[in-house]
Parts: structure tokens; C-alpha cells; sequence
DNA sequence: CTGAAAGCGCTTACAG
DNA sequence: CTGAAAGCGCTTACAG
């Protein structure tokens, strides 16, 4: 016995309208080699059967799978919703079905991931890599996420122009000591973010960097950062290198008695869920997700459309960098009902 | 010209070795039905020739393409992360790759979501439904992740069980008053867990519930809940359905200058990334992601094996409630540096 | 404008 | 234990 899906196919709705089953085929992907009338009685009778075509016959004739995979390096990060959602955007418009795929842990773990979506026939694949890995030869065409400072990457936020539209906010702002926090010194990610707070300082002004995975690496995590120690000594902006350490630092100082954002300003990164519910909401600094997903997800749809290109093609060609866009809200001053300051996607089931 | 993958394919494999293409294909799927050494010899030319199966020609000829497919409601929602990692980890498990589609905006764009899945050739799929949609037939098995009160659920977690741990909790604590706080009065998983804390309260204690949809209706958006009012009002405990309303109390009662958990206490739902972080801690009930992604993944499986049934399959059977977790964190004490506080999955790239 | 035919890569009864 | 053959559903040159 040979298994059959439950469906019609191309060759009954043939029989059963009298003609060849290339003419359906045709006529249903609009190949236009019909004569109209044809094709419309042929899609209506499609319809009315609730034909679906099988990926399967597809994808073995033409060698097209029609589905990318995202590999992320960890899904309970909490920058990933934004990512897949928008990179799952891009895809379904480009017409395009998404599998995912988790390297969590290790490097290795991520080769494993790679090699499980190759198996799985994607015809290509978008890699946001773990920190410090390079993408070697993959056996399909894939469009690497990261900094513009990682060798082989395809397009990415501007995380060092992001560094300094912070920097020139807390000047604005007339701070002068500024601690910046971040929670792992090997990410590239953080590593432009501070680089770019720290270029866009004045001359006036100067910074210090808190690095909590090196103040953790002997246990304690999740303890106080002693911020409210840093607060005496004259620091009086904490810039977070991402939304979590912001809304750590903002509740330990707000925990201490010291008022945000009358005595001292925080801000972070990413525009994260909570951003803007807490209080104060968050200052913080937003990559374009719809767009780094849309150039990541047509470079790719780009790339396998060109049949050659076939074997371990990284996509490259000219790094593209995407602004990223501060969005003020500590200073926005009192809130007035009838201004809508939670983001569209606020809600939770 | 028709268009051929990159790698070999079991015809290559056969013809090299001078087997036949049933034998390789016997040999590699270890039916059984070929020598011990031919096994052998074809494996080891199989591995060195990098020969990796084509899905597409295996799903024509079986029926089945090893891809479930996910439905979220919006992935941007917080417990999206733990939710598709649970999934993806018990799916790729089970041999099967995790096809996405978010589900965002109404209920058309779910069942549009569902179809592109069925089109895309899915052998099943979990979906967990937008508020108050029931999953009509679908042309493949499918099993629902939602509330015991869900009709057509396979699996959930006990919500209303654990709003009676938070109940327990708060009792033990003293606490009188409580100030129950949704943002959605139609979310069943939200009406559940109201509904349990109630009925975990002792006879002196009572509650009152605010649902913040209801109170932004008319805009004003992520303005102040007037929770420092409440605490006027002789309520001690605030008592969220989830914990990104938690985290907006919290910070809300602090910036007011109130301390937690000192005078009064907050608590959460789901135990999401940044919960462990805050200062204070949040207390909050966690579901067991891995169980019931692990028994919403099982069962479909189960439903895919037996192939009589393909047509429109709801995973029901007996409904599954895993139970919910009490996780303790306000009045843990201070830090002790050595103890891990945060979570494994806690670090931003 | 329409159709007959080949073939994508695989698995599975069946025959030897 | 091994192989020849059929067929899953589709698309695409090619012929008419």
C-alpha cells in the first residue's frame, strides 16, 4: 500500500474535469499557457474540491522546499519574540514557511541545529549566531544577524550608533558621570553598544563600565549591583546595555529610596516588552526589527533564486547597517490619558 | 531541465557500490532486511559521500512531511519564548521539525495562520488559541494548548490551582486585602486564575479585582494604576494575573515610595526572564513548560502514528491539567553571594 | 492553447 | 538476502 494524502490532487480534478493534468497545473500557477476560460473553470473547481497542493510533489520537482530555518541561540532570550516574529513577517510575505531551531548551549549545539535544517530541506536559512561563533560552510544559502563587526554578517542594527544617541541623550540631560552596565563582556553586541555611549560622550563628561558577568562569575548572581553606592561616589546616569540590566538597575535604585529619573537617569536597550509599562517607563534605544528581518529574509529569498547558488553561499555582499532609534520616555513628563505609551504588542493572554 | 539538489542521492549510493537502490534505501533505514556487512559497507559510503536523505522525496512517497507546525497567538507576548523553546525542544525530540505562524491581529489571521501550515504540508500541529476561539476542523491532527476550561483542550496548566498556591501564599503572609490585577477581563487563563486565588482566600481575607483593560478603554495607556490609593484603602497585597502587570505594581509602588515587600507585597504569574532580577524579587507560580509541551507534543504523535487518522483530529481524549509551581522570592532574605537567584536562561547577548 | 511523458528521490510490497 | 518496479504529486520542456 502506498500512503495517499487526504486531499484532491492535480490528477483528479483533471479526470474529473476532462483534460490533461499539466493544463490544471498550469492553469493554477498561472503559467499562462491557458486560455482564460479554461482557467477559471478549472480554479473554481479546485476550490470547490479544496485542493491544496502538495509541498511535497513541489518541492521534489523543483527542488524548493519553499521554507527558511531560524536558528537563534537562545529562544528565552527575550530580544527573540521581536526577531522571529518579524523575520516570520518577512518570510510569509516573501511566501516562505519558518522552522525553527534552537542552539542552545553550546557552539557544537549549533552546528547540530544548522545541520538538523539542512536535513529538514530548507532552501535557506537566517543564523543569529552565539557570541564568538563563526558560520562555516553550510550547505545552503544563509544570511547571518549580528554586529557590523562580525566577519560574514549580512545585515545588523547599528549597535555603536545606538551607543551614541544614548551618549548625546545623558548629555543633553547635563549628566557627567555615567556607569554603563553591561552583562557580558565577550558579546560584540555590547562591546559597539559601549563603544559607541562611550564616543558619544563630551569631552566633559566620562564613563565607567560595570561588567556583571565578571561580578557574578564567583555566584551571587541576581544580588545587588551596589548601585546606590555608585550613586554617592557621583555617578548619576546608568546605561544599560539592554533592557533586562535597566530594569535591574532601576528597581535596585528605586529600592534604595533614590528617585528615578529626579535624582538619576537609566537607561537601556532593545525597547523590550516592559519598557514602556514600568515606572518611570524606560529611555531606551529600538533596532528596526521589520526592517534588518525584511533586508535578512530578501537577501536570502534573493540568493536562492539564483539556481546556481546552490552550495554554502553566505550572503554578504555589502554589510548593511540599520539605524537604530532612540525613544525618550523618562523625561516625557506626566502621563495624560488618551496617549497611547504602551506598544502595540502589550498585551498578555 | 529539471532541477536536482547538491548532495547524492540514493541512486548515486546504489550505483557506486553496485547494489540496487532498495537495498541502500533498506540498509540506511535499518529495516532489517539486508546482511550485517552490506549494512555496513553502505553506511560507511553513505557517510563519507555526505549523503543526507531528501525530506521531500520521503514525505511524497510516505504521506508525511516530520514537520508539526506551531500557532501562537503573538509572538511578541512574553511567555512566547519558553512556550516555542518547550515545543521545539520536545518536537525535535520526537523527530519532528517546528514550522512557525504567528496568529496576530483577530481570528481570521489564526485560521489563515492554520492553513498556510495545512499547505505547507504539517503532520500536526499545537496551536494555542487567540481568547475565546475554537479550533474548527482542520485537515490534520491538532492539539490545543489553552485553559482546562477550553473545550477541545489537550493539555494546559492548572491555572485555577495556582492562583490557590498564591492564595495559600498571601494567607500565610497575613495579608487581608487584596487587589487581584488583570489586564483582561475576556482571557479565560486570566479568569481562571482570578477565580483560584478567590477560592484559596481564608474566610477574613478579601479581594478585589482590577482589570486594567477596562480602566484604559478610554486611553491612557501605561499611566499609574493608583495603586498608592489602594494602599490607602488598607490593601497589602497586590496579587497580578501575570507577571508583566506584577512588574508594572512593583514599580508603580515603589516609585510612590511605598516598600516592597515591606509594607506591602507583590506577586506574579509565569515566572517570566526578568522576575528573578528585579529588586525585590517577584514571587510568582510557574507552569511546567517541558511537561506540557512534552504531553501536547506526545500526543500528536501518538495521533499522527496511527494513519486511519488524518482528517481533522482533535488531541483530546482526557484533558491534562500539569500543575502549577509556587515560586517564593520576596521574603527569601537577603542575597547570599554563592546562590544562584537567576535563572538558567537569564543572559542577553 | 493543450497534452503525453519524463523525472525529482524515496519506500514498499512483491518476486526471486 | 537482494532487486526490479510501481508510484507518491508535481512541473517543465517538448510536441502537436
Amino acid at each position: 500500500m502506498t500512503s495517499s494524502r487526504p486531499g484532491p490532487n492535480l490528477s483528479r480534478i483533471a479526470t474529473s474535469l476532462g483534460v490533461s493534468i499539466a493544463t490544471v497545473s498550469n492553469a493554477l500557477s498561472g503559467k499562462g499557457r491557458v486560455s482564460g476560460q479554461l482557467v477559471e473553470r478549472i480554479r473554481e473547481h479546485a476550490a470547490e474540491l479544496g485542493y491544496v497542493p502538495s509541498q511535497a510533489g513541489r518541492a521534489l520537482r523543483t527542488g524548493r522546499s519553499g521554507v527558511i530555518g531560524l536558528v537563534l541561540p537562545d529562544i528565552a532570550n527575550p530580544l527573540f519574540p521581536k526577531i522571529a516574529q518579524a523575520i516570520e513577517f518577512a518570510a510569509s510575505a516573501a511566501g516562505y514557511g519558518v522552522l525553527i531551531a534552537d542552539s542552545r548551549g553550546d557552539a557544537a549545539t549549533q552546528v547540530e541545529a544548522i545541520n538538523r535544517l539542512v536535513e529538514r530541506g530548507v532552501d535557506g536559512m537566517v543564523v543569529i549566531p552565539r557570541r564568538a561563533t563563526r558560520i562555516s560552510s553550510v550547505a545552503c544559502p544563509v544570511a547571518v544577524i549580528d554586529t557590523p563587526s562580525t566577519p560574514g554578517n549580512t545585515v545588523s542594527a547599528d549597535h555603536w550608533q545606538g551607543g551614541r544617541e544614548i551618549a548625546v541623550h545623558l548629555a543633553g540631560l547635563g549628566h557627567q558621570r555615567i556607569l554603563i552596565i553591561g552583562n557580558n563582556r565577550e558579546s560584540s553586541v555590547q562591546n559597539d553598544r559601549a563603544g559607541g555611549i562611550r564616543a558619544g560622550l563630551r569631552p566633559a563628561m566620562q564613563a565607567e563600565t560595570l561588567w556583571i558577568d565578571e561580578l557574578e562569575r564567583d555566584g551571587g548572581s541576581g544580588c545587588p549591583l551596589g548601585l546606590a553606592e555608585r550613586v554617592k561616589q557621583g555617578f548619576t546616569a546608568f546605561a544599560a546595555l539592554s533592557d533586562l540590566q535597566a530594569l535591574r538597575a532601576l528597581t535596585e535604585l528605586q529600592q534604595a529610596g533614590i528617585n528615578v529619573p529626579a535624582d538619576v537617569s537609566v537607561t537601556g536597550f532593545d525597547d523590550l516588552i516592559w519598557s514602556p509599562v514600568v515606572t518611570p517607563s524606560l529611555t531606551t534605544v529600538r533596532m528596526d526589527m521589520d526592517r534588518i528581518a525584511g533586508i535578512a529574509v530578501s537577501a536570502l529569498a534573493d540568493t536562492i533564486g539564483k539556481s546556481s547558488a546552490r552550495e554554502g553561499m553566505l550572503v554578504t555582499a555589502e554589510i548593511e547597517r540599520v539605524a537604530m532609534q532612540l525613544i525618550v520616555r523618562q523625561s516625557s513628563g506626566p502621563c495624560e490619558p488618551g496617549i497611547k505609551n504602551l506598544r502595540d504588542g502589550e498585551h498578555v493572554r
